[in-house]
DNA sequence: GATGGTAGAGACAGGTCTGTATCATTGTCA
DNA sequence: TGACAATGATACAGACCTGTCTCTACCATC
């Protein structure tokens, strides 16, 4: 190790990669653009990943690490209420639509920069989607939804539609609609409860 | 003109690029490639175009063409009757995303591929958006919704939503969903008025 | 037949991209 | 001090990119 203060190379180009992918697109920043801004060798790129394509996938499992930490933040804040859990993760979306530095879903933007689905990343954007809609499906069927499948589905094309609306249309106006529009149809799957708490 | 029957080289070159710009990416599809595909010269092109960045928003100016034709096409099914219109636009929407050759949203794609926003095309692309919420508004009020401007934004979420789910989920239950979480969302935002016709 | 507009063919310039090779340097631990 | 691992610096190969240039061929109309 060289050091403990300081960071190694793997980590500060992973931190400048992640950072220009995201603002600026992958196939637009080209790894002399990392190496510069990491103030890193291109060697120890080359040495600490197999390929740009190895780096892109390295970035998306370190972004899915921290999208599952967000969604275990905010579920956490409304412990055995799986409806104020789901309502909740809309309204932090939509907050994160607001910031200054959100430029969409990563993993969308992935699969839209490399449309080739045998892309090695392509793997992990589809794993990521499946895991959600699975996650919102056992909050769907806790909270009393009478089609807990069909409530997933519509909360993750919302998802998806505030993740790119924020990015097309602005933040304007999309993070509040996307909690709303959440909790219309979260309210209309689950029968017999007013829009109060859903569990226990 | 170099005949009636024969395209001219300038639309060769267009439906060419528009084929493979939507199906492969717009930075993935060199102006070699698009020559080639056209069995054009690389001149006819430039003669045409003047540059790639012109050819994409000519490329974009096209699909806006078809996507109205295609809104109006659908709306003009159910004549004075807006609440059915903005159904038929969600059940139609989730065909196309069915479709073999359905891609996704061909803005979105390119505001996801061309992060800059002064890019020339990307004027195109916020235009468009705008256009539809605006006739999605128009509509909603029509329709007798409560507040317009929210159905509004809620519907184009969606949109949004299953233009994208559509390419990173898979088409399997997102044509469904698309359609049934938009006649959610447009029943509970007209009030009075049950699930059937909304209007004369 | 002459003319002018349109287009095909192909070379080329200048830049950028990913990935490799080589050599010097640093810091750590024994 | 000496071995070792990680890193920096830099040149380079080979491919691809956009855009320009020149030369030739066709074809309708006058």
């Amino acid at each position: 190790m060289a050091g403990e203060s300081a960071k190694s190379a793997r980590e500060r180009i992973l931190e400048t990669a992640a950072e220009l992918f995201y603002r600026e697109g992958i196939r637009a920043v080209g790894v002399d653009t990392i190496i510069a801004r990491s103030g890193v060798a291109k060697m120890s790129l080359y040495r600490n990943f197999a390929s740009k394509d190895d780096l892109i996938c390295a970035y998306l499992e370190d972004i899915e690490r921290s999208f599952w930490m967000w969604w275990d933040r905010v579920t956490a804040r409304h412990p055995d209420d799986p409806r104020a859990q789901l309502k909740a993760l809309f309204v932090s979306l939509g907050h994160w639509i607001g910031h200054p530095k959100f430029r969409g879903c990563p993993f969308i933007n992935m699969a839209v920069e490399f449309r080739d689905p045998d892309h090695p990343g392509r793997a992990l954007v589809n794993g990521q989607k499946r895991k959600v809609r699975a996650r919102l499906r056992d909050l769907a069927a806790a909270a009393g939804a009478a089609d807990p499948d069909r409530l997933a589905g519509h909360l993750q094309l919302l998802m998806e539609g505030a993740y790119v609306g924020g990015q097309t249309l602005g933040p304007d106006g999309t993070g509040d609609a996307v909690a709303s529009a959440a909790e219309t149809l979260i309210d209309a799957a689950c029968p017999g409860l007013g829009p109060g708490r859903g569990a226990a």
